[in-house]
DNA sequence: TTTATTTTTTAGATTTGCCTAAATTATATT
DNA sequence: AATATAATTTAGGCAAATCTAAAAAATAAA
């Protein structure tokens, strides 16, 4: 089945909204679409048709297993090209968004997975978000930053945030890497670094920039 | 400006037709996007009205100088984007079109200057048509296979047909390279071999494999 | 040049996705 | 529990892009 950029755009919203909230309501999903509430009636109504949410008047509603099957199609293509406009054209972090919206919604099947298979089947896209697989599986946690990881929390770095030999230099200086499992134990507001410990190691001292550049997986 | 996708395809329909025809009638464009020759009418009208077309009623149409620049736009999109598919993606020559007809409505230019960057600023798309650079201008001549280029007639090696190291060295082996002139001197019906001359060099034979891959401008 | 044929346009519907305003149902308050 | 408020749905419309059928204009043929 083909779905229009609108209702792709529908199923992507509830998927998300279900992911923090459970049950999804119609307010909330007019406010995330900034579209009316009457509109989201509307096309909930096609995708109960479609067989993609379970829903009944009046009582909010979820994805089918249907829906979620194509919801998380639609985020691994978003993912995939986010990683793609990063690692490969250059963009900012900041700046992939609006254009993953786009590319998102081309469907081919074989155009994904050769993306995929290209960008050597990456696991997070550039905002630490885990990218499904072609069969829909994707890694349960989410990555974060390391300046955004809790104090006393055990993580486990998985990523890094640039190729740049300086950064590769500087991380095997001070003997960081994937795999590396740290607590962070102070944050110093002056200019924003961060203690950290590795155990069986004297505690470090990372810059701002540093910590930035490095994702972590909490334990 | 923005336009809709289906100005878009309409517009780049007109482009590639009046480059064939001069003027352009409303059934041969009917016929060209599958549609009827009513739908046709009404979609002049809006492209009249955004000052894209030179038309009146009855008389056939052109795209005007804005038209055409957007024309140019479209096809750059589209053109890049096939590249990307071949030669990033491995793609088929055969298999780009319907995906390239997809990502070419992504407008974003920071997007399609990025591409063009990271591709390395081509020249021919892989059907060997000419790509057109950021601010609209092209190559003039089509690029043809060495397979499809009349006897007796000069042109000049401008692009391969991949990059794999074995054509390469059969390539280095043969001293052919882009940039070289050379003319086709007899087809081999037997096995589609080829027999070519360089100026100052004794004659060659090339297989079809090493014939398709070789891509020519006429001089 | 008058008629027949073809091409093009107009008129009027349809579908998708959106809107506002009004009605309905659910929830919160007294 | 009755009423006020908030959330949701229905009703009725609008714009874009398409369609069919009919009318108008241009072209070709007799």
């Amino acid at each position: 089945m083909n779905f229009s950029i609108a209702e792709e755009n529908y199923i992507k919203a509830i998927y998300h909204l279900q992911q923090a909230d459970g049950n999804v309501t119609t307010n909330e999903l007019a406010a995330e679409l900034k579209t009316r509430a009457a509109s989201v009636t509307d096309m909930l109504k096609k995708l109960k048709a479609k067989k993609l949410l379970n829903y009944e008047k009046y009582q909010g509603f979820r994805l089918s297993a249907e829906g979620r099957k194509i919801a998380l199609s639609i985020v691994r293509r978003h993912r995939l090209w986010e990683y793609f406009l990063v690692e490969k054209l250059q963009f900012g972090w900041d700046e992939v968004h609006e254009v993953a919206e786009e590319l998102e919604h081309i469907s081919s099947r074989k155009l994904v997975d050769k993306l995929d298979a290209y960008l050597d089947y990456p696991k997070f896209d550039p905002h630490g978000d885990p990218i499904p697989d072609s069969s829909g599986r994707m890694a349960a946690q989410k990555m974060i930053n390391l300046i955004d990881l809790p104090l006393n929390e055990a993580a486990e770095i998985v990523s890094v945030g640039s190729q740049s030999t300086e950064l590769l230099e500087l991380l095997r200086h001070k003997n960081i890497g994937i795999g590396t499992v740290l607590e962070v134990k102070k944050h110093f507001s002056f200019d924003h670094s961060i203690e950290i410990k590795i155990k069986g190691h004297p505690a470090l001292t990372l810059s701002q920039q540093l910590a930035q550049a490095l994702f972590v997986k909490r334990m």
